[in-house]
DNA sequence: AATGAATGAGGCTTCATTCAT
DNA sequence: CATGAATGAAGCCTCATTCAT
């Protein structure tokens, strides 16, 4: 009974993240356009027409899934804003960026997503509300750093970091989409990083490599 | 007379020329899988049945659009190579690069282009090849410059130096993307450019920001 | 209710079944390829795309044709088994083959069968395999055949016998298909049951024609 | 210049030919509806619009491919009228039929010939016309023979022995298409003929089968 | 709440045919 | 006489979406 209730106080939550995470299962094998509300049914183990009861209809489910990425975006923020140092902020915000699931999942994901915001709007203004955020959070915490202060970082502002350490991100988040297959998700994280942190390093003056294994 | 026979030497070159010209016409207004063949014809002013006899189908259009983006970017490399400063070199490579045409077109393109990669081989194939060229290219040039052996570029090895511009640069690609379309081409440019060369600078020491208004 | 029910519990099946006899249709009047899908889900009064919850493709369709077919002949070989003798055996097995529905029907979707079979292979599985089971059923009645047994039959062996018996029958179905339109479907038969008729009584030495008025 | 008034003189005849040797090549490789215009064109080396010099359409180059099937089995006859027996005429008549080519190509043709006649009636009526002449030829042949006289053949008329003479040859020629592609041209034809021979000899009380080595 | 049968517009592609050269 | 570029209708198939149950 206690089950029943559960499932029945909040039906729709779950259903709702039983889709997404199905959707996004799809998108990530196959892309946006290539997938098929059919497939989403599949992978949920539902039916098709369930999914309109809680999806009004294609676009929101990747509407949906843009959203949920901005929640996930804002939770690595909260974490990385507890952190001790800004370096360990840095390595909890972009790090889990990369390494949630099988390989190339969040590139894959995160690139279709802008690729859909380029001719939706109700997509962009999600994913530039994600990014806003997000890359505020980090200038504010690259302002209360002493590692940005007490160095003088080339005399650049903390947004102006921010925005170096976003682009750069961003960047080799494109380029793990041309990572061949054979390579393991390790590798390919692995190489992903290392420029990442390299920028870290020359930006705030960090010594020695020997830091991350 | 002459004219007329220039054009009947090689029509189907023209044709090809044509057609994708009117494809990137329509892969940027509407992405690639939102593009119909239809629509491509349309914009050609020919006939769809016509785009056949230039491409196999539509797979090998954007083929054919990443193929003709690396000669692109090849040109820009030549080009870049004449520059007498590393710094004239970086401006040629990656002004270009956003410039073109109407509004956000480059960064479109582009990011189509590795949105397609990430599921067709083939066209992942292209793409690499053109990034890896391109970096090969940069990091020669960054080898053979003064900037970046007179002064220690923070240790950074020349490819190393190449990854952290390239990324920015495509970093900043996607940014464009979430730009509002009030915008104008100008404005996000200069918004574009601004991080790419506040890397540079940084990178290789460069003095006054006044150089580009 | 118990009515909705039974055609509820196997939906899809009736739905084949319709989709078939609209195809047989269709083909009968056009050819196989002269049919379009369309055609065929006009003749059954549904939409295109239900088609394809059937039957994966067009060619599916045929394969399913040709084995309804296949039963349709299998039942004829048991139906004949049961006859008391040979000579009404082969009636069963051959005067079913050619009066079925409107005017040539069965001559012209078996003539399209053999030529479809000629480059699919698939097809030809299927048609060699009727004709395989149905001659090898027509041997065996032969062997157990008084008629065959007690006279000579000129020396030959059942399965000669039965060789002869069905090139015949293919043979006078081809022939079928030339006659006029005007002819009706009787004479067309008549016609058409003559000659095979006559080889039968020229290899068993059945007397008198006057049995089949 | 001899060569040239040749060719000159009837060019069009010529080409006719040529593309009817071209047409019955993809014909027999697809089938009538799987052959394009374009197949046939290069198959013969030649434009797709020189066909439309010398063919109205493509059903008159299948119209022209039934008239020549037509003379094809009219100079049989004329052979088959001067052998010295009834045999050797029906040898003549029933042999080269199978085997002029490679595997299976008449009888490729022939089925599909028919299958086209059951829809388009100009080809039904020349198809007819072939068979009309051929088995009246036949039965004139038989009529005039001392075999099929003086031996009561069973107490059939001619035109009724050329009548199952024929019809076993079309059921083989139907066979045929079933045969396995791995069985060579001479086992089919050894097996087709088989059957045919097997009824003469029944028909006409040919009494060794030595005969057919 | 859940199903999945059903729809039909629309996408990709082929091909008979025409026509300017 | 000959070419082959060009057309556009039509075919096969997919898929977002709806709705009766």
């Amino acid at each position: 009974m206690s089950d029943s209730a559960t499932s029945t106080v909040e039906p729709s939550l779950d259903r709702r993240v039983q889709i997404l995470d199905a959707a996004i299962a799809c998108f990530v094998k196959h892309g946006f356009h290539q997938t098929s509300m059919h497939d989403i049914s599949t992978e949920a183990g539902i039916s098709v027409g369930l999914i309109y009861r809680y999806f009004a209809n294609k676009e929101a489910v990747i509407a949906a899934m843009a959203d949920r990425h901005k929640k996930h975006i804002q939770e690595l923020l909260e974490q990385a804003a507890q952190a001790p140092t800004l370096f360990e902020a840095l390595e909890i915000l972009f790090t889990a960026h990369c390494c949630d699931e099988s390989p190339k999942v969040q590139s894959m994901f995160v690139v279709d997503l802008y690729s859909q915001a380029s001719r939706n709007p109700q997509i962009a203004d999600i994913v530039r509300d994600v990014l806003t955020t997000a890359m505020d959070g980090l200038t504010e915490l690259i302002a209360q750093s002493p590692e940005a202060k007490t160095q003088a970082a080339h005399g650049l502002k903390p947004n102006e970091l921010s925005e170096l350490i976003f682009a750069v991100a961003r960047g080799m988040l494109m380029f793990d989409i041309l990572q061949p297959q054979e390579m393991t998700a390790a590798e390919r994280r692995t190489r992903q990083l290392a420029v990442t942190r390299r920028l870290w390093r020359l930006l705030f003056k960090i010594e020695s490599e020997s830091a991350y294994a």
